[in-house]
DNA sequence: CGGTGTCTTGAATACCATCAAGTCTTGTGG
DNA sequence: CCACAAGACTTGATGGTATTCAAGACACCG
């Protein structure tokens, strides 16, 4: 069932970007930022943007399970997916990340993970460790609002892709994460205002892989939301042409 | 689909049960204990035990999406679920509440769900207050690290669910459910050592709802699972006959 | 005693998986 | 830069798993 080759790991390689700092600031959690103790809204020189960052090409292998130690990871541009492997080999995606985003809460309080990290795109990313950050948890009254808001959203993101497993159709399913994906890159300023253009670099099998459906059945389905002029898709980018319809479909039942 | 009519909200009654210290202080968590301020290891004489419990007859719902307000409810006996409703009238289960859960560690963050809570059998319950509870966070360490525990296991369960509703056969999700419901009841001591034997009051359409199948289906296999002898259901109380051969199929892939 | 809730079983159907073949793109090494 | 391999996507045919529909048995309760 739908098995794949398994990437090799990425030797993690350590130069330095111009343009990390604006993109990693543009997310709620603002790690990069809050995370140091020191930190006060109005500062701009937080230490830890000056910790060099992780590059990983596209398809490989962030971080295996358990293969974290004391690291937190947070990503600064590019997509990945966290994972769960199957002995089969078939797979499961817990969630994409998106710059900015820190792998999962739970690694503030645990150093090892039943899932893998994937990069998608090329990945820049940055580690924390859990001693700092839960000292800034203790220290920092805003971080750890952040963190909890987090928790929120994390939670309520796997609340509703169980929901969606669960009880909805492949349409739905498929419908329901385009338009979550849109919602996220639509608050960190990546979809074009007007035209509701937004960078897609996923391929049909990290669909399949999110939504729990085969590769060949994405395809139809993405076929059928293009043949009725619903979705655009071409050349790694993805426009929603009707909203109104498409939202329909994700919220059916 | 599975639509089935909706049980009336419940009037929380205010008596007091004798048993309830030990049930509740089974739990891993320890709220009715460990989130007094005051609370000290030793101590016996936790001030939140004396606070009156609510009782919610099975069939009922203990509270409705949104309908908290500033409550954070604890069960202390009996079971009940945790549903996302669709708007057609079916369900999804997020996860069973047994004795001594939490309803979610979310709602140490915020006063909102979007889900309900129904009784499955009688359930009591007690709750506290949201500023109780984040001061305990801050000035118990003991009460910190209990929650970040309980949110990694919320965590980790969720995941697990995930996975088995994208990627696991019927059979797969019916015996993962019922292994993981046993694990959980044995770390409370709710299973017969010897025998393997234990409450099950979950209903056909429980199951359905929580692995995202039909109660016709669910009845199918477990029907089959009887009829192989891997199973005895009766009466509300279940055994794994074959544990071996259960674990087998609940692992498989 | 009817009413409701629960469970079972069989038949027909729907949805999605699997299998397979082919096109097109992307990447890589000679 | 080209040739070749690997990955990505499409499409149709076929099959299996789970749903839907339906009818009946059984228990429990007011």
């Amino acid at each position: 069932m739908n098995v794949r080759p398994r990437p090799v790991a990425a030797e993690p390689v350590i130069p330095e970007g111009p343009s990390v700092r604006a993109t990693c600031a543009t997310y709620d959690l603002c790690v990069c930022r809050a995370a140091s103790p020191a930190w006060t809204p109005p500062s701009d020189t937080a230490f830890d943007l000056q910790r060099p960052a992780h590059v990983v090409p596209a398809r490989r292998i962030v971080f295996r399970e358990n293969e974290l130690n004391d690291a937190v990871p947070v990503i600064c541009e590019g997509w990945a997916a966290s994972i769960v492997m199957l002995s089969d080999g078939s797979r499961q995606i817990l969630s994409f990340l998106l710059p900015g985003d820190l792998v999962s809460t739970a690694l503030l309080f645990q150093s090892q993970t039943h899932c893998l990290v994937e990069a998608i795109t090329e990945v820049r990313y940055r580690t924390f460790t859990h001693s700092e950050l839960k000292a800034s948890l203790f220290h920092n009254p805003g971080f750890f609002e952040k963190v909890s808001k987090a928790w929120l959203e994390e939670k309520a993101r796997l609340d509703q892709l169980i929901v969606d497993l669960g009880r909805r159709t492949a349409e739905e399913r498929i419908a329901r994460l385009i338009l979550g994906l849109q919602q996220r890159l639509a608050r960190r300023g990546m979809v074009q205002p007007e035209s509701m253009e937004m960078d897609f670099p996923l391929r049909q099998h990290h669909i399949a892989d999110a939504v729990g459906l085969t590769p060949v059945h994405v395809s139809k389905v993405l076929s059928e939301f293009r043949r009725s002029g619903i979705l655009k898709i071409s050349d790694r980018s993805l426009t929603i042409v009707e909203p109104a319809g498409f939202r329909r479909i994700a919220h059916m039942r």
